[in-house]
DNA sequence: GGGCTTTGTGTACAGTCGTTCACAAGTTGT
DNA sequence: ACAACTTGTGAACGACTGTACACAAAGCCC
């Protein structure tokens, strides 16, 4: 197990403001403390996103560890989750959203059925990397600790497979497949793309030669499936 | 954080002796000490999988946990290994042990292209079940912690996709296939089989049924991709 | 037999963990 | 305005953590 450095606070132990608000109204800085509603919940899971997203694997994360990292006396965790379990399947649905936002930005975009594909992953990528910790949660929890979360991402995957195969219908894309064989075909494109996830996941942030070539490798993929899909007989 | 209840050690501190050996010659008891070298690293090493078996990620994993399990003293982990980083990094080692064992099955039994698929499947699926943990090691590491271990299984998996390529080109199946694509459509195949295996593991281990669904679904995402891999033209 | 090395053991320490509790401060409803 | 509720705080607890150290027992080499 790897464990952090011990903690040295370098503040002193005591009530900690996240930000300092130059537009609030004047008052006894000593006595404010109330946040927005809600908002130290969100802190919590940004923290613990923060901390997954600096390697750390989230089924090893603690309540102190992210109550700490969150600048949040640990009792705090209390008011908002049973446990990080309940934590975890908050961020499953955090997660939910931000691939509906994905998706919906590609049906926005995807217009030409021709550079399709190329464009869809463009998306994908971009997705990635402006919500990076949020994906290497999702990585993490395909084969994490907690059954739950894994059901719910699961769950998730299958939801946009869902979705983009009633695309593919509407496009008029692959109509010679019977439902279920689109749905199968859009199944494995899902999970070709989140294997790619890992890979965009495992390499540094900024390299733009290997993220090409993930780039293109996904599209090679999906192109040869969609291939498949194009010459497939059902049976 | 998922926390085991708190140990109660039934069994007084102490010296423990895994197995008691009928057959050994009468000794004082008392004094016996010694294992076979390198028995008590190995002991570790299981130790270690059957918690990954029993649902912990390995990520969450101390080294006091792993020397309870193993029955032995938390010190003795530290003449094995230098943490437990390193004992993944010998997990993946021996993982990769057991996968060149599948391949040599694999090799030996598919012998007709026509079964080819349904065969290899059927194979993978049976050393999965055979080697549970190892497996969900596996599952695990690919969006683990460590990125040693990440990256070793990384390399085993890219391994084994370009024997695979090196089997098709030998058996002449996709014979119109650049050596790149052919490696490529490889790349893919493994990928989706290990995406497989995350199927498998999040069943119950006795669910005949849903592993007939799993193995069916594998089989046709490879029909598929096989399909599109004998219509690719390159470019 | 005597020394050297390897392996397992017991003790110990300082630090972290999850969780409980009583209390303070702010918000909301009336 | 006052009560009820929600949220944040600090102290405290017992259990568990990784790791260091000195020592004992067993195998190995000469």
């Amino acid at each position: 197990m790897i464990r952090a450095a011990p903690h040295v606070s370098i503040l002193p132990a005591g009530r900690y403001t996240r930000v300092i608000d130059l537009h609030a109204p004047i008052t006894d800085m000593t006595t404010q403390k109330r946040r927005r509603p809600g908002e130290t919940r969100e802190i919590l899971m940004e923290a613990a996103l923060t901390l997954v997203g600096r390697g750390r694997h989230f089924a090893s994360l603690g309540i102190r560890e992210v109550t700490r990292q969150a600048e949040v006396v640990p009792t705090s965790f209390y008011r908002h989750f049973r446990n990080m379990d309940d934590l975890g399947l908050t961020l499953v649905d955090e997660l939910g959203v931000v691939l509906r936002g994905m998706m919906r930005e590609a049906r926005a975009n995807v217009l030409h059925a021709d550079k399709l594909m190329d464009e869809s992953v463009a998306i994908f990528v971009n997705h990635v990397q402006s919500n990076r910790n949020f994906f290497t949660f999702m990585a993490q929890g395909l084969a994490g600790e907690s059954q739950a979360i894994q059901q719910g991402i699961r769950n998730e995957m299958q939801f946009f497979a869902s979705e983009l195969a009633n695309d593919l219908r509407n496009l008029r894309l692959l109509p010679h497949l019977s439902d279920e064989d689109l749905d199968m075909a859009c199944e494995l494109v899902v999970r070709t793309v989140a294997f790619s996830l890992t890979d965009i996941l495992s390499i540094s942030a900024g390299d733009e030669e290997e993220l090409g070539r993930i780039r293109r490798q996904t599209t090679r993929f999906l192109r040869m499936i969609f291939i498949g899909a194009d010459h497939w007989q059902s049976g």
